[in-house]
DNA sequence: CGCGGACTAGGTACGTTGTACGCAGTTATT
DNA sequence: AATAACTGCGTACAACGTACCTAGTCCGCG
């Protein structure tokens, strides 16, 4: 009896894409090479959604065989791991001026807030991942680097930055959620709206629904576009930081009121 | 998913599942109820995650046969959008200290979060679709009446109660994003965490992440629970929600009960 | 120089998915 | 009773992730 032909070959998979070994070599040149894969993932992901990303449709992309992939991705979820972190490369941090935390966590906001926006499938993703990539630690130091020389202790600083970004990750959710669920229907912004429409009335005139109702028959807000609303936000939630980060060098006044 | 090919026929199908007529009776009373189907799918999904959500393992779990739920529901897109309204229905507003925004807005953020903790798998599935059933509709009246009696325009409380669930979904997706690797690998946390040790420890190694490091050697936080991290991130906000809320006039005092 | 083996690309095949379609049975209306 | 509108559900199919296998290529050691 003994065992059977189960090696549970997970086991040989690491959990981490980034302590795969650099290829050796002793066989042939590689052909293509991970970043040309996760590029082109990332590339069909942004045009056609991530449902379009598929084994097969990124082959077709970098023009390989479906199975070459596996040569270079032990499986699909890795590749995915990849995509986010490359996101993260693409994040530059402008040269910070340094000593005001407040411009440097604001541009950090709008710097992440793009990247989330750009490739709108990006927040699902990474909503079922932690971002342990290279390049997400990089910019994790350049976050952290924001608040260097003021007073702060180490976990002080881990529930500023969390927050902020926290807020940042929350508000590009609620903008994506809609152009998205678009995107899925395939439906364009008229026709999609045109569907709608009919709910949104039935809603309306249940009367159900007062604060609903203001919003749709009131708010100036969500016809001034997105970026008003985040900035809006944004500068509450540094607010927030403000009152818990001791002032500069020079001696203020006790807190407004 | 799978299929996506020609969606001529979706035009048949409202993007709304809300808008689906109650079925009128005239021929055999259904033996099964969309109530009852997305509890089934809510109890697969809580117990074996997302992926474990296939609309055969869902007719399995209400007994019928796989395309009967096809009766009820008219894609599986639409049963995600139930499941999420659904738990916006399980969310009970405790009877509001009125007059009190900052508690009444504490108490949304928290029962928010408990939200998302309960049900894993409804952070990522949110991201890609706005929540427009009615429970969530009701909680949103619920938060918005939070900010009821100050002088705040509509546009003004949008802004607030918009960051505040914001920051409650990005931080929940952060406490999420860890965990939720794990169950997707299968490994135990004892595992996965054995599994990252290594690629943790080249990390630290490198030199090139010092804040990292901080956060590895020194940061208590992380050790005192996700509860810790977020009661410190919800005051940072509500501290900045708080600057631009007039302070209370309290001429009325709260009628007696 | 030749040759063995570690590498490469990629075809085929399998199990699982969402769901289109059709059929047989049930019941409120005519 | 006949009809029309419903019901539950079995079958079928295209597309998916990927295990396995074959055939070719190049490096390093003899």
């Amino acid at each position: 009896m003994a065992n059977s032909a189960e090696p549970a070959r997970d086991a040989e998979i690491p959990p981490v894409v980034w302590m795969l070994p650099d290829r050796p070599g002793r066989g042939p040149k590689p052909a293509h090479s991970r970043e040309q894969i996760t590029a082109a993932a990332i590339r069909i992901a942004d045009a056609e959604g991530l449902d379009a990303v598929t084994m097969r449709r990124v082959a077709a992309e970098v023009g390989s065989g479906t199975m070459t992939l596996y040569r270079y991705v032990p499986t699909k979820d890795h590749l995915l791991d990849l995509m986010i972190d490359a996101t993260e490369g693409e994040v530059v941090f402008p040269d910070a001026p340094a000593g005001d935390w407040r411009a440097g966590l604001r541009a950090v906001a709008w710097m992440q807030r793009d990247r989330l926006l750009r490739h709108p499938w990006l927040a699902s993703l990474e909503a079922g991942r932690p971002g342990f990539g290279p390049n997400s630690l990089r910019n994790l130091e350049q976050g952290f680097g924001m608040l260097d020389g003021l007073e702060l202790d180490i976990d002080q600083i881990l529930v500023l930055v969390s927050t902020l970004l926290a807020f940042v990750r929350g508000e590009a959710i609620a903008e994506l959620a809609e152009q998205e669920a678009q995107r899925r229907t395939g439906l364009s912004t008229q026709q999609w709206q045109a569907r709608m429409a009919p709910y949104i009335a039935t809603l309306i005139d249940s009367g159900q629904y007062p604060a609903f109702n203001r919003i749709i028959t009131d708010a100036k807000l969500p016809h001034s576009g997105a970026d008003e609303g985040f900035a809006l936000g944004l500068e509450l939630v540094l607010d927030g930081l403000a009152a818990s980060i001791p002032a500069p060098h020079r001696p203020t006044a006790p807190p407004p009121d």
